[in-house]
Formats: structure tokens, sequence, C-alpha cells
DNA sequence: TGTACATCAGTGAACGCGCGTTCACTGATGTAC
DNA sequence: TGTACATCAGTGAACGCGCGTTCACTGATGTAC
């Protein structure tokens, strides 16, 4: 990278760091091109070297956001034993919790309401939306190689009409998933989501004192109810 | 009521009609003052007769939501026998789903990102949004009396460290609730919640091809994990 | 090493827009006697 | 039934604000010979 290039990507960064503060302290909505250029201490048309509308910008904010959220979940994933399927699942969830507490703008940014007069364009937003859902597909398909994924009877099988389907994105390689991995994904995932959607917008307060221990709990029995049981220590 | 009051009540409603419409064509950060006066044919100071700012407009807005979502499911609650506590909490979770489809604005405004710029006043709001949540404890709680609450181990008994607690409203006469009366809400909520958030922000688009049957066979696992069985039925 | 040119970051002025809120006011609707 | 007054809905002008985007431009940084 030449020197001008270099610069270039440190104003980017600095431009979508200021962006992101800036909704921490107002919502996500107020992602406002004035409002940069002046933290920034330069006029606004400048910004338009870098981005070339305010949407493109929150485009970029967005998917930063994504690839953000699956890299700390693929962390996670890859902290255990390959085999230990429960722990890099849980080790998964678990810091899909722990992200969107320390990103809650962010959070909210790609699973909260849309912001007010921009329209998403899908073939940037949901590529980068998938890569945390593959992680979690991942973990499910290797522990259903390896024979570990069990699951209670009413998770056993895909209920006939769910009709489900990961459609192939262009550039993807890999066979289909079976119908079992993707069902269980979605239902465990929709599981996950409800709870941190309800602490992170405030629903859970006054209610449940100790959030981080209810969604531990409410993981272990998702775990279980899969067939992923928590191993007893062995003796000897 | 006086034939002043009368018209007074109706040019309220119509704001708020407007106000819902709008929000449903542009979101819910598209609340404006300026926007409601023109499409009632009314210059925009006229709306501070009504509403002493756009926040006040919001507020009511967001208390009407939660209110019409909580009959809503009252009336499903009520739509069974008093007995029939599985039939009675599945028709109450199936209508929560339905409204949320019905009214996706107004669900976005109570469970979404707050609208910009704008903060609930708690004291309207936190009774509000406990009205519904009520209908899933009260039938819960029926339920326990009766008898029929008997959940799995992994549901049999609260985590003693979560620390739940449902702190008594002003005007609030009821007895304390049993602790896995609030588990079992709060968990069981957030699956409920966790389905519909991902359907209604199009996350599930692409994946799950009938967002209704998914929603019900997880709704139906659900009630069995509580120990609220589907009965079969019985021979002569 | 020096010159000629192209590239690119950034400026300042301007455009047109919509917003919430205030103010002093007009005129109609209701109320009291 | 008529008059005097109070209440209330609604108006029009104005205030001050922030927004995204375009345009013609200056001046510095890089590149080719």
């Amino acid at each position: 990278l030449s020197r001008r290039e270099r610069l270039r990507e440190n104003t980017i960064a600095e431009i979508k760091q200021i962006a992101r503060r800036q909704m921490a302290e107002n919502g996500t909505a107020a992602v406002s091109l004035n409002a940069i250029a002046r933290e920034l201490e330069v006029s606004t048309p400048a910004l338009y070297r870098y981005f070339s509308s305010r949407d493109d910008l929150v485009t970029a904010l967005i998917a930063d956001a994504y690839y953000d959220l699956a890299a700390a979940m693929e962390t996670a994933s890859q902290s255990l034993p390959q085999q230990d399927y429960r722990g890099r699942l849980m080790a998964t969830v678990l810091a899909y919790r722990a992200w969107a507490l320390a990103h809650p703008v962010d959070f909210e940014l790609i699973y909260g309401n849309p912001i007010p007069g921009y329209h998403a364009p899908e073939a940037i937003t949901t590529p980068a939306a998938r890569q945390g859902f593959a992680v979690i597909l991942g973990i499910l398909y290797q522990a259903l190689q390896a024979g570990q994924l069990r699951p209670l009877p009413e998770y056993a099988q895909v209920p006939g009409d769910v009709d489900l389907l990961l459609p192939e994105l262009p550039g993807d390689q890999s066979d289909p998933l079976p119908g079992i991995v993707l069902y269980l994904g979605v239902v465990g995932w929709a599981r996950v989501h409800g709870l941190i959607m309800l602490e992170l917008f405030h629903h859970s307060q006054g209610v449940v004192g100790d959030t981080a221990t209810l969604y531990s709990h409410e993981m272990e029995n998702l775990l279980s109810s899969i067939g992923l049981k928590l191993e007893m220590p062995q003796a000897g």
C-alpha cells in the first residue's frame, strides 16, 4: 500500500469510529455526516471523498458489525478442542451475548429497527449476516457427523412442513446442509436472540436480577435438548 | 361526555391513527407533527391543543400499543375453558404473534429501538408493558395451583442465583408470584420473542419457508417442557 | 535533480428541505344569568 | 329567549435548528520523463 492509500484507510477507519461513537451516544439514527465532519474537524463535503453518500457509510457500518460479531463467535468457537462440540457451542453463544452487550448500538444496527430512510443493499448485507450463523451451523454439522448430535424427541426431526432452505450464495461451494442442522440452528438461534433482545432493550429490567446467569442456564437447557449434554467428570 | 368532549376524543383518535399509518409507511421514527397536520388538513400548531409535544404523542402511541397487544392476548386466553391451561397458553402466544404481524410498526415501537431523541416516561411505560406479560403469568399461576404445571427437570426450579423479582407497581394488591411462575414466564417469553423478532426484522427470510409452522412447533415444545402436554384423544 | 503534469484531499458557499415550538390572534362553541 | 362572558379550536407568521448533497475551486502530494 502506498503512503496515500494508508492515510486513506486510516481516515476511513476514523470516520467509522466517530460514527459508532456518535451512535452510541444518540442512537443508531444519529449517523450524521455533518456531526461526523464537525468532530473530525473537516468540512462536510470532504467526507464524500470517502463515502459516496450517507447510506454508503451506514452500509459499511452494518457490514463491519456483522463481520466483527462473526469474528468474535469464530474466535470463541476455536478456543476449544475441535471435538468438544458442546463446549464450542457454549463458548460461541456466550461470545454472541458478550459482543452484544459490549457493542449495543452495533447490535441494534443489525438486529433492530432499520435506520429511518435507509434501505440496505441486500447483496452486501445478506452474506455478512450469514457469517455468524454459519459458525453455529458449522459446529452443529461437525457434531452431527461425529454422531454426537442426539436431539430429544421433540427436536429430533424437522417438522415436515417447515420448509427450511439456505439459499446458496454466489461463490459458495459447500454441500447443502442436512435439514436437521438448519432446523436446530434456527430454533437455537431464536432462543439466543430472544433473551438478548429482551435484555438489550431493557425489557428484563426489574424482573431478572442476574441476566447472565439466566442466559447460561437457558443455553445449557438448549444444548441438553439437542443432545450435547454436559459430561459428568469421569472417575479414574 | 359533552359534544365538545366527544369531538375532542375523535380528533385525538384521528391524530393517532394518522401517526400509525405514517409510521407504517416510513418507520417508527417518522412520527412528525408537520406531516400529521398536513394529512389532517390543519396547521401544525393546532396539534398542540391535543398533545403538549411530539414526545407526548409518541408516549400515547406506545401506551396504546402495549394495551392493544395485551387485550389481544387476554381475549385469546379467555376464548377457551378456564381449566384448559395448555390451550389458553397456546392461544395467547399465537395471538401475540398474530398481533405482531398485523401491527408490525406498533410492535417495533414497543420492542424495537427507541425512537431517536425520544425518551419514554417509565411511569407510564412500565405498567403498560407489564399488562401483556401478566396474561401469561396468570395462566401459569392458575396451572400451578391446579397442579398441572410439571416442568421437565431442567425447568423444574429457578436457578438459585438468577434473582427474579417482579417489583410491585403502585396500586397492585396481588400476592407476590411464586418464583417458578416468574421463571417459566421469562424464559417462555424469551422464546416467543426471539422467533418473532427474527421474523419481523426479516432475519428468517430465505431460511425458514413457513415461519408460522416453525412457531407453532416451537411453542408446542415449550409447553411440553413445562409439563403442559398435548393430550392424546382418548378412545371411548 | 528538476520540470510538467495528473491525482487527490479538502474548502466554502449555496441549495432546498423538513423539523418542533412559540406567539399573538380570530372566530366559533358553549355556559350563566 | 337574549345577552355577556368564558372556553376552546384553530390560524399564520416567525424562530432557530440540522440535515444531505452539488459545485467550482485551491493547494498539496505523487508520478513520469
